[in-house]
DNA sequence: ACCTGAACACCGTTCAAGT
DNA sequence: ACCTGAACACCGTTCAAGT
């Protein structure tokens, strides 16, 4: 008599995102998700193919939680963009130590591809098309993963700025004394700031 | 009688960065660069503390080969930044699996910072301080390691394309018609195009 | 001082076996 | 059909020992 499946999908990433919150990333394993289920590792293969999948899994869960319906047509379509990656950032934010599992399988999450066709959408009711709609979606992704990376990675007004500050001034003066600037830097003012940038380099 | 150190971390990092162009970064451990290097496992651990060093070595070889002299101060601000990033573009993609190495130990690697002390010139020459400068830079770098990564993971303009290309059509309108477009779209104009969006934002 | 080899505590995954 | 445990081929790193 075959056994029902005792394990969904969305129970299979919720247990490998407690182990990540409670150990960080380097305490997810085959072993340690089994484990925080109750079951045999091996187990594990039976609902997904190897630990890829399993990673995968977890993105997906995430981004899931981002409302990827566009805000209000009547707002400036940049408005509209950075609301899109400001709930994305929050997103992420509630779990930093996945921000290299969304790098590495960016492109193979569904709910990641369906933000980026959001963005497209407004973008396009804003007029973009062709090549230029190629390349602002392109920048815009590509400042997002680095943005978001840094930021959990030792921002300039983080942790990394302290170390930056210690920095001999002859040979860097430029980032000590940056350095110690950005410090005074909210995160928030970096990230959009940068992204204020872009929209504006976008705009016509 | 005390035998000379017979290894410089010079050569311990060209054969590390010899296993990964041979083997990938996959292939790179402690044990198989011992094996490249003739010696036992062990022996590493005279010149290094730790498989963390021995990376940011890697790191530290390949971005020391960028030219971080900015170039003549006749031209304009911003085709002198373009430079620099194109620079360390180039020299990340003679070793394209490097790039997690990379973002990894970005804020430790003595190179990575030469680098942006040198965009921080430039920025100071073109009458950037204060926040302005701080955010300008953190733009520039969160763009510049955002869109690395994702032109060696998979661009919109490359092998990634084709899955999303094959995606249905009724949930992803935009992303299929794009990526359909994006395959006309060079590299090349990616990444500078959205470089140029950045700086046109910056600009005055 | 420099280098080695065995050992420890981990990995992801294959395979044969149990119910 | 679903789950298990042993085993394989790896890791990084500690430690005691050799020259």
């Amino acid at each position: 008599m075959p056994r029902p499946r005792s394990l969904s999908h969305a129970q299979l990433a919720s247990a490998a995102l407690a182990v990540i919150d409670r150990d960080g990333l380097a305490g997810l394993s085959m072993r340690s998700v089994a484990k925080e289920l109750g079951m045999s590792t091996m187990a594990l293969y039976r609902y997904v193919d190897d630990r890829e999948e399993l990673e995968r899994l977890v993105v997906d869960l995430v981004l899931g939680t981002v409302d990827t319906v566009p805000p209000g047509p009547e707002a400036p379509w940049h408005d509209r963009i950075e609301v899109l990656v400001r709930r994305l950032r929050d997103a992420v934010a509630a779990h930093p130590e996945i921000v290299p599992l969304t790098v590495a399988h960016r492109h193979r999450s569904l709910a990641g591809l369906r933000w980026s066709e959001s963005v497209l959408g407004v973008l396009t009711e804003a007029g973009f098309d062709g090549d230029r709609r190629v390349v602002a979606l392109r920048g815009l992704l590509g400042y997002v993963i680095g943005a978001i990376q840094l930021e959990h990675l030792g921002p300039l007004s983080g942790e990394g700025t302290v170390a930056i500050t210690e920095l001999p001034p002859d040979a860097f003066p430029h980032m000590t004394e940056t350095a110690r600037h950005a410090r005074k830097v909210s995160a928030d003012r970096e990230f959009l700031g940068g992204l204020a940038l872009l929209l504006r380099g976008l705009g016509t």
